[in-house]
DNA sequence: CCCGGTCATTGGTCTGATCACTCGCGCGGT
DNA sequence: ACCGCGCGAGTGATCAGACCAATGACCGGG
């Protein structure tokens, strides 16, 4: 048994690289649906031609970049292919990058949270506005820095995702990543930032109870501005 | 041989995610820098006390990723884990999109380049204008529809990196993928939208020599915003 | 001193076996 | 006839070992 069409014609790159790319053609071109399951290894080996060896690594590499999710005794399936799931690997950028990029990270997030809070101070409802409320209290009411953590990013979370723009939203969680902001802030509280932090989240919220998104925007694009000039600040001072 | 440290000690999850949080930790942690190599395949394998199968599916994973990089004959190697490495890996995200996805990463791609389009402006050089307006005018001077597509990517590319954040003009790079212009394009231009495409080019660019921030924001943003609109309302049709 | 070949090293691939988890089929009790 | 439970086939996860292919340093000849 050989080539089936002309997928498997050239033979370009390793053999993993060419049947990921094939993998993902498939998914691309609609052969393989959203949700559905694709032949066992062994079988999708063998039609491709190559070992299970290096199927199992391009599934993996897949896997990893959330295409693909494989239960453990039942099969391989497609993912839903939603914004969520391709994106949760972006988070290892953020994980990894360092000095200098931290802070270009930063200007991305600072213009996309802009954009967000702005677009959510006109689409926001009420029970999503609740949600933000209640992040915002909580985090006034405690001086336990992991938990004023775990709410902040929860409150720009829910601001993010209120925009209506899922893709976006699942970016900033990717730059949001807990790792990310625990290597930052652990710095930027202990300059006692924790109040002005308080102070720029209740200007962002009242922004949005005023369904002003020109004022959300600056009061967003303030806020990330705040930790992006102290760590830009940071870096020029540890050189 | 068994734990040397604390990073082998919660057995959670599979073997191999484990194996690629712990080289990932030692990224992170700097134990591993950029350019370094790593121990051989076996050696590591044998360390971490897995198979060499599934140590080879953790790098490749973290390879397809970017962080690392696998040069046959000689070793493993962790890249430079500059924007461009650990981002190449977006541009999969833009090719299995589909549907709404698509409108919401163009809306993505309009929010960041109008940031790009205006931040180069202001601090285009020379030389990197000289670029711009060579694509700019190998895109009017001819009617291959692969030709322009080539320069319109360049032409793009070259504003988005003159624009000084490295790191922003790779995650532009992964939205304007190949496949995925191709894909809206292709549409696109059969619509006779080529003129009004030069047309909103030659507009970008006249922003760019006249250094004006502002007018370069907008241009970018009315063009990509013409590509949204037009996806958006051939969903609706479709559906 | 330079060139070319040689060969140990190292990633790339293949094979086959074994373990661990799922799920459905069928047996047995009610 | 129905329900529950166990067991076994199917499938991914891991391991082990072999061989292939590219690299790069070392060495001998020119």
């Amino acid at each position: 048994m050989e080539d089936l069409d002309a997928r498997t014609a050239p033979p370009k790159g390793t053999v993993t690289q060419r049947v990921i790319d094939q993998i993902k053609a498939m998914i691309a071109e609609g052969l393989l649906g959203p949700g559905q399951r694709l032949p066992t290894e062994r079988d999708l080996a063998a039609q491709l031609g190559v070992s299970r060896s290096s199927m199992r690594e391009a599934v993996r590499a897949l896997t990893f970049m959330g295409a693909l999710e494989s239960r453990h005794g039942s099969g391989v399936y497609v993912t839903q292919l939603a914004a969520g799931d391709l994106l949760e690997s972006f988070g290892v950028v953020a994980d990894l990058s360092r000095g200098p990029q931290l802070v270009e990270l930063l200007e991305v997030r600072k213009v996309l949270e802009s954009t967000t809070t702005a677009l959510a101070a006109a689409r926001i409802d009420a029970g999503q506005l609740a949600e933000v409320e209640q992040h915002l209290l909580a985090m006034e009411s405690t001086d336990d820095t992991e938990e004023i953590l775990a709410h902040d990013l929860a409150f720009h979370r829910a601001i993010n995702y209120a925009a209506g723009n899922d893709t976006m939203a699942a970016v900033l969680d990717g730059l949001s990543s807990r790792t990310f902001r625990a290597r930052v802030w652990r710095g930027y509280q202990e300059e006692g930032a924790i109040d002005r932090t308080r102070r720029e989240h209740r200007r962002i919220h009242r922004a949005l109870v005023a369904r002003d998104p020109e004022s959300a925007r600056i009061a967003a694009a303030a806020h990330v501005g705040e930790v992006e000039q102290w760590l830009r600040e940071r870096l020029a001072e540890s050189q």
